[in-house]
DNA sequence: GCCGTTTTCGGCCCGACTGTTTTCAGTCG
């Protein structure tokens, strides 16, 4: 059992704790213990062995007991008992939008409902209307979230929500009255999947109901959830929420800091401004005397704080207060910073453009050096490449190496993981490639043991440059298999081998919560796009994107290096 | 259930919006 398994634990416990109607602030204890484990970088076994949980903040008498059972004995007796008392259901129906742990008890309790299908049947019903405290528009509204929920939509990949979100930033704008307009909310923080968009803006007065009007009636907009005088929420034809908030520039940094949030960070911003004698709302930062204190920006509003500025993507209350006090916040790494683009597949196994053309789009993008991958011959479904079509790959680089200035192909393979985590070719064609990235495609549902004794072979193989999407997870379709990161990344470090990044918005598999991980441990991270085409090379910026939340710095990054430097580390 | 420059009890972040009320609880971010 390691941190994560107790967090999610504690996470879990919370929620059941706020459904029975315990005391809030105790499920809010269960659910600050459970953000605590997560973000530390300690080995909890450790914790435990060496009576060390009471160091760590909001684990106290109760909780460490608690934390002791899970670890030592795999199960936590309170926790079961409150499991017994609520059954999966009602668990499920606490995610619908609108319905949080006291309505949720009343429906359950009251309708004896249990699930999200007898709900909705008890709202065809018009028993949900006639409970009290509820009424007509909730149930309709209760109906609405089932029915989108059935569609499967209620989270969205990152690259859809910028594009969605991009386009009402564009639309507002352009509106007159406005003054400066931004992405805020999770997409701010470049989290991989997203719930809703929340766009903010600020505007002279007399403005602020005419923009919002704008942006109520724009014509991707197919129904209006909330439409106030300072926010409104709409739903887009592609399926996504999307708030505007419309402030004065005064406040708008205030609100900008507040409506990127995560919440978590925000809570701890208050309560830090309340330990300061201060006030921080999304209008602003006050003295006890109501006096407030202006800010022209989101670097201000943390200084006034006695804070760095911390970056959007950093915000999740996951160790960046205690960096920033110790002024170990990382530089993070950016678009500019990258050199090289690795993990390109070409039309010889499943992707759609020739070297040549990949090299010409590559170097237009401005990188140094270009390495293909393509499919390995078990990859049978992706028109994997045999020997010969290895051999004829490579002299169709050297011809374009020839040909081209300015960029440097390298001769890379996407190699198949075999069952027991033996690569794809034998050692003397391995021998050729310039570097090989090793990737599971088959065999999925091994056990966490299966799985990473597989990976962990595969890593020790001395041809193996980078470890390929690691988790094999498709975002909001299939979960990664189980392995143990903990001990992968340990590996890599001990064999100097790479783990890769996929920079597609489908994957983004290392999870930005383990970079941090591998960086402590000096594992490189490869920010590769998996790229299937010339688009698809721009993938590259989503998963630096993504990479900036896992705290990872230009000297963490693979494909940072100089193409001397990239082929030091591949051949050592 | 945690925590302490309000320190062993009594707090625990803050405000908008909605829907149901008839002054406010619940939810959300």
């Amino acid at each position: 059992m390691n941190a994560t398994d107790v967090a999610n634990i504690f996470e879990e416990i919370a929620t059941l704790l706020e459904l029975t109607g315990a005391n809030p602030f105790r499920a809010r204890a269960y659910q600050n213990a459970g953000r605590a484990l997560e973000s530390t970088t300690e080995d909890i076994e450790a914790l435990v062995r060496e009576d060390r949980l009471g160091e760590v903040s909001g684990i106290g008498k109760g909780l460490a007991a608690s934390i002791v059972e899970l670890v030592t004995t795999g199960s936590l007796k309170d926790y079961d008992e409150l499991r017994e008392k609520v059954p999966d259901g009602v668990l499920e129906i606490l995610e619908l939008p609108g319905l949080g742990p006291k309505r949720v008890r009343r429906i359950w309790e009251d309708l004896g409902v249990t699930n999200i299908g007898e709900l909705e049947y008890a709202c065809r019903e018009n028993r949900l209307a006639a409970l009290d405290g509820f009424g007509a528009k909730t149930q309709a509204n209760v109906l609405k979230a089932i029915a989108f929920r059935m569609q499967g939509r209620d989270r969205h990949l990152y690259h859809r929500a910028r594009a969605a979100a991009e386009s009402i930033l564009e639309l507002v704008r352009a509106q007159s009255g406005v003054i400066r307009a931004e992405i805020a909310g999770s997409l701010r923080r470049h989290r991989e999947t997203i719930g809703d968009l929340d766009i903010l803006a600020s505007a002279t007065d007399d403005a602020r109901s005419g923009i919002i009007d704008a942006f109520v009636q724009n014509d991707d907009v197919v129904d209006v959830i909330a439409h106030g005088s300072t926010k409104s929420s709409v739903r887009l034809k592609s399926g996504i929420n999307a708030d505007l908030r419309v402030v004065s520039d005064e406040e708008y940094p205030f609100a900008l800091a507040y409506f990127t949030g995560s919440k978590e960070h925000n809570t701890v911003l208050r309560g830090r401004a309340k330990r300061d004698g201060l006030k921080l709302n999304e209008y602003g930062l006050f003295r006890e005397n109501g006096e407030s204190i202006p800010c022209e920006d989101e670097s201000n509003l943390y200084r006034a704080l006695g804070l760095p500025y911390i970056p959007p993507e950093l915000r999740e209350d996951m160790g960046e207060f205690d960096a920033a006090e110790r002024n170990e916040l990382p530089q993070l790494v950016t678009m500019d910073d990258i050199r090289g683009i690795l993990h390109v597949h070409t039309n010889r196994s499943d992707g759609i453009n020739t070297v040549e053309q990949l090299a010409n789009a590559a170097r237009a993008l401005g990188v140094e050096y270009l390495g293909i991958a393509d499919h390995s011959r078990s990859a049978f479904y992706a028109g994997g490449l045999s020997e010969d079509d290895v051999r004829a790959q490579w002299d169709e680089i050297d011809s374009v190496n020839e040909q081209l200035d300015g960029i440097t192909i390298l001769k890379g393979i996407e190699s198949d993981i075999t069952s027991d985590g033996g690569l794809d070719y034998d050692d003397e064609l391995l021998s050729g490639f310039d570097f090989v990235i090793a990737s599971v495609h088959s065999r999925l549902g091994m056990n966490e043991q299966e799985a990473t004794t597989r990976l962990l072979r595969a890593v020790d193989h001395p041809a193996t440059t980078i470890l390929g999407h690691p988790t094999g997870r498709l975002l909001l379709a299939r979960e990664g298999y189980p392995v143990d990161m903990a001990r992968v990344i340990e590996r890599c470090a001990e064999r100097g081998v790479a783990i890769e990044l996929n920079a597609s918005p489908h994957r983004l598999d290392l999870d930005w919560r383990w970079c941090r991980r591998a960086r402590e441990h000096s594992v490189v991270i490869a920010i590769n796009p998996d790229a299937h085409s010339i688009d698809g090379l721009r993938d590259t910026e989503i998963g630096v994107a993504v990479g900036r939340k896992g705290w990872l710095e230009r000297s963490d990054v693979l494909n940072t290096r100089t193409l001397d430097e990239f082929r030091a580390f591949a051949n050592k």
